[in-house]
DNA sequence: CAGCATCCGCTTTGATACTG
DNA sequence: CAGTATCAAAGCGGATGCTG
């Protein structure tokens, strides 16, 4: 945690978070609190020592917690304070910059279905926040994710719906493709996708 | 510039921009364009060698272009390209996430006029934007600025301006404290700055 | 002088093994 | 599960040298 030691609301910034994944691991709470192997599964290559001092600068510069679940849990709990949680509006205005190169994985690009959370929530929007409340299943990749709209807010997390208006399965990148409107829903059945339930619950979080 | 292989656009972004340095070229870069030297001179602490190596790294991404300029200027000159300007929204939202830390430098703290450009023109704005345009020129630190209307815009810039509706002279964040409306007028002339000139112009881009 | 390139010591990061 | 410990590799900072 090198600083640049100028007085410059940036490179105070990057004092704090500009180090190597420090803002992954930021980006991996803001979808959901997560124990330390969890993020070791969420981080692909990040030595577990590395992922041990990140966690400690975090905890001590007052960006996350760490509370000690007592047993017979017998476990450690990370979350985002508020103040990590303001972090939200710069990784998702570094997420919009990247959206152009999110054209498809690369050889060798590791994926997780969680990754998908912050796009849905940067580009979905309830076109119908006074209509009920609506629920995607995703099943796509290592795990299911759900997208929920929550008074007029798009949500998603890991998990599963009790009863989901719809349910997706897929490849990641193809299921992406489709819930940022890239390609429509016929597409994504013909490349492998499979779309169950009502079409219109996706269109009411998609189109214009 | 190692990837962190993650097909993720915030992963994407930091491969990219994430390395040390870089943020802060690209800071200088929005202000103005600089040729090397300006920017060795606005970027305390950077070795030599690093910088050339980060400007080639940003012109083979295609965010920064080089010109060279003839003689008998005989200098190159360094300019984002738009996909540069682009980065301005992940600027402003690391800026203003670090605003509650820009409590006044800290020993040790490199400081340079120009970098109150960007967070001028975050949190400035022109209440009057069909009235004619106004310019306040700015005596601080090691580097005149000039803060413009333009079109109902905030634009703050190295150099001098012809006729200035009001001139304040003091240190940076003394200056900049006024600017950004945490201290008046006469407080900042009670601890030494001075204001010459229409106090309303001031007035116009602050006070809600 | 502007715009680098080289060298060298130090710090950070990565890979892997191991532990309570 | 939640980390330490160890060591090699890469990156960075500072000084200095080169070239048109």
């Amino acid at each position: 945690m090198r600083s640049y030691r100028q007085y410059c609301g940036l490179a105070r910034a990057l004092d704090i978070i500009g180090d190597r994944w420090t803002l992954l691991i930021v980006r991996e709470l803001l979808i959901g609190e997560l124990r330390y192997t969890d993020l070791l599964e969420g981080l692909p290559g990040i030595a577990t020592n590395l992922l041990a001092t990140r966690l400690t600068e975090l905890e001590s510069v007052g960006l996350i917690t760490r509370e000690v679940v007592p047993p017979p849990v017998a476990s450690t709990v990370f979350r985002l304070t508020p103040r990590g949680e303001e972090l939200r509006p710069v990784v998702f205005a570094l997420g919009r910059w990247a959206s152009p190169l999110m054209t498809g994985p690369v050889r060798g690009d590791r994926l997780r279905a969680r990754w998908m959370a912050l796009p849905i929530e940067l580009y979905l929007r309830d076109r119908k926040p006074k209509a009920r409340p609506i629920a995607i299943q995703v099943m796509a990749g290592d795990e299911p994710m759900v997208i929920e709209t929550r008074n007029g807010e798009v949500r998603a997390r890991a998990g599963v719906a009790a009863k989901p208006d719809a349910v997706m399965t897929g490849p990641v990148p193809l299921v992406l493709k489709v819930l940022m409107g890239k390609a429509s829903v016929a597409q994504g059945r013909a490349s492998g996708m499979s779309f169950e339930g009502d079409q219109k619950v996706l269109k009411r979080l998609t189109s214009g």
